[in-house]
DNA sequence: CTGTTAGCGCATTCAG
DNA sequence: CTGAATGCGCTAACAG
């Protein structure tokens, strides 16, 4: 009801300063700094704010303030339940503070990122989170040159000094290969993410490393990529699965770049007549929830999704607020391997065709 | 090498005025409207502009403007499979508009309302998307009282008046109800979704009706609830299985509000030695990824999940530079029921608990 | 404690 | 076709 004369469009602080009788001033400090105000002044103008339904504009507060309390978040797809976990955890910390998240959804679409890179030169954001493992570029500039706090969750970035939020891919690739080699597996299978990205190397060499540590013959490790793109997606694991398939020797045990990839490579060889874990054991990576509804359940490597997220958002806040990048911080979050249902020990016999060759395995 | 000196932080259109020997009127000009301004002039300022990496700042121009480029995604919460598919859809129909993706993911928690309804007011956004089936409220204010365009998506918004694009969700109920009737299915029940759910509360009612002209008995038709919260997710599912189980007389076909219920749903009563679909025919409703990889593969009803995000996008960019609210306009995207494996004919006796009680079913 | 003043960086008048 | 001037709405100096 006392709702003011709408001048142009919206409310503004000045339509608040007259009705409360004191200057704009004074109003935007009752509401940013109400200690610095005598408190009838401070009630009169929450008064007048709350009779005209005042909320400040925030572009001219970003202008001026030279802050926009906005973060980009960059992810390759949104689409995977990995990621969604980890936007989860990065709004639980940034929310607190007031800071909201723009999406930056590169969804493998190359010209989008440009379009980030040119929204961070426009400072429409204050810092920015990279979990695509990699800093994007476009028009000839980079992310880096603009300036801005940033971090890189889930994945380092080679070469990049900014900190960096993500588990030990390194020693949980080593303690997949000791534990699938623990189970007596004597010939194991990798099924590989991305070839490029830094965290499709580093858990396939620790893997090898660890399944070596495990008492496994080098030769006996073998590496399986898709025919097309290799991402860590459902897709990459169905076309790990054909692989694997055809190979006239096949591991007993396959390590899995990701949770999608062991469920789609699951999917595939049960269809083809194998039993999982009786014939192959099959270990994930990330833990999503997912995981947790396949039959058998699927064993895994746990990322703390959320906790990535939340640690990354806090990280980040530091560099906005605190100012001074104070060196490239490291945080390494826990992994958890979780020995579930989908891994077992070495069967009697090696896993074959169900097609049974009287071939030999030579040795 | 050309780059400027950087005067304070950043470089201003002033600069590149400078550079390329104009005003900033012209460079403005030159850049939003290149046929205004003779082509040797556009050159320089071009020129000029690469020189300089100069890039407009996004909150001068938007208070400039009274335009900021973003729109609001309200999202009950993103984790969930379905919602970031839409997501993606909408970021595929704004993104070719140079529009962005501000995300406001409630999560559950019911404080978040109130600041998306103050980003809105603060004009960050041109317009809004509901993916929640209900109009944000907080601090005595709603949504709709800013003014903006906005659209439902996925869920109508009883009473509201504004663009819906979803499925048809009766038809849909009903089409679910008449296929497990028609497969002969004589005791049915429904897993729930949230109860206050528009959307639940129509699969429910038009899956109940469908099946009562399928010629089910409608005291045959129940609904099963989790214990606590009952949601669109994966412990929704677990509980409504708990209640089936605990059931002494079992419908032998379900209808699940989601697919995450009827993941959940198969994963317990499969542990508890029902087999699917022999004692139970299960049907899902989303058509998630994940749908395609459970074991045997979820029937299910699939909602265009990414053009939802398409053409909602795309109705609303239509309101924002179309200007006027054309009415109540309602899209109703196409669903498809996916007849696989989870979903079978009636078997020969009903399905008891493992453990068979010598005790005759009433009838 | 409060008011006045001065921009933040840009796009749009209005004159030339 | 171009330049000078104005103000979007707000906050931070600086005086009182």
């Amino acid at each position: 009801m006392a709702r003011r004369k709408p001048t142009g469009r919206g409310i503004t602080i000045e339509d608040v300063a007259r009705l409360a009788g004191v200057s704009t001033a004074t109003v935007s400090r009752a509401l940013a700094q109400p200690d610095l105000v005598r408190p009838e002044t401070v009630r009169l103008v929450t008064e007048a704010v709350k009779a005209s339904g005042y909320t400040p504009n925030s572009s001219a507060r970003s202008l001026r303030r030279q802050r926009t309390n906005m973060v980009l978040v960059v992810v390759p797809t949104i689409a995977n339940q990995m990621y969604a976990h980890v936007l989860r955890g990065i709004d639980t910390g940034l929310a607190p503070a007031g800071y909201g998240v723009i999406i930056g959804n590169l969804d493998n679409a190359p010209d989008k990122e440009a379009h980030f890179v040119d929204l961070a030169f426009s400072r429409q954001v204050d810092g920015i989170m990279l979990l695509c493992g990699f800093i994007p570029r476009g028009r000839g500039r980079s992310l880096t040159e603009t300036g801005l706090p940033m971090v890189s969750l889930c994945a380092p970035i080679p070469g990049a000094t900014l900190p960096e939020v993500y588990v030990d891919d390194a020693g949980a690739g080593m303690e997949a290969g000791r534990f699938l080699a623990g189970l007596g597996h004597r010939r194991l299978g990798y099924a590989a993410g991305p070839k490029g990205s830094v965290v499709d190397q580093t858990r396939w060499t620790s893997f090898r490393q660890g399944a070596i540590e495990g008492g496994v013959d080098p030769a006996e490790i073998v590496r399986l990529e898709g025919l097309l793109e290799t991402r860590f997606t459902y897709g990459s694991g169905l076309a790990a699965a054909e692989s694997f398939l055809a190979l006239s020797s096949r591991p007993t045990a396959m390590f899995c770049a990701s949770d999608e990839i062991a469920i789609g490579f699951m999917k595939v060889i049960r269809r083809a007549g194998l039993q999982v874990p009786r014939d192959v054991s099959i270990l994930g990576f990330d833990g999503i929830e997912q995981a947790d509804f396949t039959d058998p359940v699927l064993s895994t490597v746990r990322q703390p999704r959320h906790d990535i997220g939340r640690v990354g958002a806090e990280v980040l806040l530091g560099l906005i607020e605190g100012g001074q990048h104070d060196g490239a911080r490291e945080v390494r979050l826990p992994f958890e391997l979780l020995d579930r249902e989908s891994t077992g020990p070495l069967p009697r016999r090696p896993a074959l065709r169900s097609v049974t060759d009287s071939k030999d395995s030579s040795g």
